[in-house]
DNA sequence: ACATTTAAATGAATAAGGTTCATTTACCTG
DNA sequence: CAGGTAAATGAACCTTATTCATTTAAATGT
C-alpha cells in the first residue's frame, strides 16, 4: 500500500505504451504526412502495437488530439514578453504562434474551438499576453477581444499556408478578371511567399491598430 | 443531331438527380446538422436514391464540396463596391463574408484551401475587391497580400463563432491566471458578444492599417 | 517458490464511411 | 417498335474508429 490505491495488490505487465510515447508518435505522423495519415491503425503500427491497445490509454481519437494540443502549444514562444516592449512582443509571439500551427494545420479547426480550461499551457499563454496588454495600459474590457482578434488572424493565416501555390491561378478566366489577374502577376514578380507576406502585412496592421485604439 | 454530340441516338431515362438538387440537399445537411452528417449515404437517402447513383453526377465527395462552395459564395454581398468608398465597402464586404461562413463553419477548412480557379463566383468576388483596391491607388504587388490577409482574418473569425461561450472559463485556475481572469470578467460585464466585438475591432484595425500602407 | 491480482495487449468483430462495377431500368430517337 | 444510352441499382471492396472477451506477464503477498 505504499503507492496509489489502484495498485494495492499485483502489478500489471510492463507497459509498452504511455501518453508521452503515443503523443510523440501521433504528432510525428500528422506533421510528417498530413492529418489523413493519423489513423489509429497507423499510429498503432508506428508504435509496434495493435490498434485496440491504444484504447487502454486514450479514450478516443478526439482525446488524443487534446494531448497533441498540449504538446503543440508548448512550442509557442512566449518568452519575448519578458524582454521586448509590448508591440514587438506581440509581433514575435504571434509569428511564433502562426508558425507552430502552420506545421500542424489539421489541428487548427479542432484547437481553435477547444475550451481553454482543459489546457494549462494555453491558459498560461493567455495569461502572459493579458498581462502584457494590461501593463501597456489597455482598458480591461478590450483585452479579451484583442486576443481573440489576434488569434483569429493567426489561425486563418496558418490555414492559408496549406493553400496550394497555384491557388490563384486564373488562366481559365483571365478575360473576366483583369484586375485580379494583374494583381496576381505582380505578386508573382515580387517573388515573395504569398502566405508569409500576407501574414506580416496583416499582423503589422492589426497590432498597430489594436494598440492604438485608446489614443 | 440538333443537340450536343453526346446524345446522337437514344435518350436515357429521365434523370432524378442533377447538380442543383444534389448541392441543395448537401448544403441542407451540413448547415442543419453539422459537417459530420454530410455523408454520401445520408445525402443519397435525403434525395431518395442509392449512394452509388450520386457517382453518376459527382466524381467524389471533394467534388461535391466544391459545388457547395459555389453555392455558399453566392451569398456574399459584393454590391457595396459600387456604392460606398473603398474603406466602407471593404468593411461591409468582409462582414458579409464572415457572417456567411459563420453559418457554414465546417466548410471553412475545406474552402480556405480550395483553388480559386474552380469557382467562378469566388473569382468574381476577388475581381471586385482587386478592382476597388486598384482604384484606391494601392500598389499592384500589395493587392493580393491585402486580400489574403483580410481573408485569413475573416476565416479565423468565422471559426471563432463556433467557440463555446464558456471557452474562456478559468474557474479551475483563477489563482494562476489573475490578469486573464480579470480581463474575462471585464469582457463579461460589457455584455457584448465576444466574437462580434473581436471581429469588429480587428477588422477596423486591419482595414485601416492595410489601406494606410502607402502613405 | 508460487499462486493471485491487475492492468496491458491482443485479435476478432462491428458499424460506418467513400468508392467501384457489373447489371438493370426506362426514356428517347430513329 | 427496336436500339441505344445515360441513369439508377445493389452488391462488393477497402478503410475508418471503436468495443469486447480473452490472453499475457509483471509484481506483490503468502
Amino acid at each position: 500500500m505504499s503507492e496509489t490505491e489502484a495498485r494495492r495488490a499485483g502489478r500489471p505487465r510492463k507497459a509498452v505504451l504511455n501518453r508521452e510515447r503515443i503523443t510523440e508518435h501521433a504528432l510525428e505522423l500528422v506533421s510528417g504526412d498530413g492529418y489523413e495519415s493519423l489513423t489509429m491503425q497507423r499510429l498503432a503500427k508506428s508504435l509496434g502495437v495493435s490498434p485496440s491497445a491504444l484504447y487502454n490509454h486514450v479514450d478516443s481519437k478526439h482525446d488524443l488530439l487534446q494531448w497533441i494540443q498540449e504538446l503543440v502549444m508548448a512550442d509557442i514562444d512566449t518568452s519575448v514578453f519578458d524582454q521586448a516592449d509590448t508591440k514587438q512582443a506581440l509581433l514575435q509571439w504571434a509569428t511564433s504562434y502562426r508558425n507552430v500551427f502552420a506545421r500542424h494545420i489539421p489541428l487548427i479547426p479542432v484547437i481553435a474551438v477547444l475550451p481553454v480550461s482543459d489546457s494549462p499551457r494555453t491558459l498560461g499563454m493567455y495569461e502572459r499576453v493579458a498581462e502584457a496588454l494590461a501593463d501597456f495600459g489597455m482598458a480591461e474590457n478590450e483585452i479579451v477581444p484583442t486576443i481573440v482578434a489576434l488569434e483569429s488572424f493567426i489561425f486563418g493565416s496558418a490555414m492559408d499556408t496549406a493553400a496550394p501555390h497555384d491557388i490563384f491561378d486564373t488562366s481559365n478566366h483571365q478575360d473576366l478578371t483583369p484586375h485580379f489577374t494583374q494583381a496576381v502577376a505582380a505578386q508573382r514578380r515580387s517573388e515573395l511567399d504569398t502566405s508569409d507576406d500576407s501574414f506580416q502585412r496583416g499582423l503589422s496592421a492589426l497590432v498597430a491598430g489594436l494598440l492604438a485604439n485608446g489614443s
